[in-house]
DNA sequence: ACCTGAACACCGTTCAAGT
DNA sequence: ACCTGAACACCGTTCAAGT
């Protein structure tokens, strides 16, 4: 019954996607373990870095590398992203929050960042990259909860969600595409 | 001491701006109207309908009807809608949680949708508008977040997050702009 | 290094009963 | 209509002490 920091996490992320994030507290993950809820102090300061860690754990399991010219690269990290999220219960709403809090979450930005520089967005490339984070984390988290709320009774309907997913990602986009010709257009005067 | 619903929401915003959303709970506030939480029960069903009428009241507030052409319309919703996120400490989450959870804020919404199928965006209209409100939010909550990390030391960077969110409005509107172009290209084949 | 035992200071919510 | 009293079933966190 003696775990090392990665065991809890791993259990942790079991505890949510069974039982999602309300039921995911420290006494039950303690229980889950076997173990009283104070040992769980021994890995994790609080509540906050296991979530974070937890965030982490996700991002890492639904990670693609990027690959491709910068724009492909964009639109790839953003689906890339939206399925890690939604592939574990609770996903969207647990790492957003870690992202929103500055405990973790920095991978699927970094990425985005860099995509962005490599295009040519230059100073606009974090205003961008954070654009598209808001866009990918508020839609994931909306889709989460009514696909929650439809567990019980409704029909789910993915196809149009990931249509309406692919359609403001394409909105997006093309705002950045037309910041980057104007900013182009601006540098050749 | 004895109160209509509308005493116990003004109340709730104001434990809300001075202690934060962490701080408004029924037994808080119960505390702060010289009542037992049970009391408030008898107005409310549950805390999140509470909290439902709160952000109702703070969008309610910060309200100004919309006027001028679609476009300068869309703008000044989410600019409006970021003001009034910002008027109250946590105000963003608070309002942003509840649209997520389908318990009101739907003003803004309805607002934007109206403002973009004036514009002629047609279909696209939910879309937009719901890409728009995920930029806002996730924006005004980033900024909430920082400014209140901010407050225990730090120079607040104000301004810097003003040209930032309209700076990733303005990509959004161009996508936008470009969407309707592109339908009305295809409307005259 | 990892865990127990016991406590502290809280939560939201229900419900019979009071005025 | 609005509130009290009392309870139920929980939380996160700390800390001395054990192995």
């Amino acid at each position: 019954m003696r775990y090392r920091r990665e065991d809890v996490v791993a259990r942790a992320l079991e505890v949510l996607d069974d039982y999602g994030l309300a039921d995911l507290t420290m006494r039950r993950l303690g229980t889950e373990l076997g173990v009283r809820p104070s040992a769980l102090y021994h890995h994790f300061a609080n509540k906050q870095s296991l979530l974070a860690a937890v965030a982490d754990e996700i991002l890492l399991r639904g990670r693609h590398e990027p690959s491709g010219t910068w724009d492909v690269r964009v639109t790839s990290i953003c689906t890339d992203l939206r399925d890690s999220l939604l592939a574990y219960r609770d996903g969207a709403e647990v790492v957003a929050t870690v992202w929103a809090f500055g405990l973790g979450a920095t991978q699927p930005h970094d990425d985005l960042v860099k995509a962005l520089a490599d295009g040519g967005l230059g100073d606009l490339a974090p205003t961008a990259a954070r654009t598209l984070l808001h866009f990918v984390y508020g839609h994931a988290v909306d889709e989460q909860t009514h696909l929650q709320a439809a567990a019980a009774g409704a029909i789910e309907d993915d196809v149009r969600d990931t249509d309406d997913f692919v359609t403001g990602l394409g909105l997006i986009a093309a705002g950045i595409s037309m910041a980057k010709a104007v900013r182009e257009a601006s540098a050749d005067r």
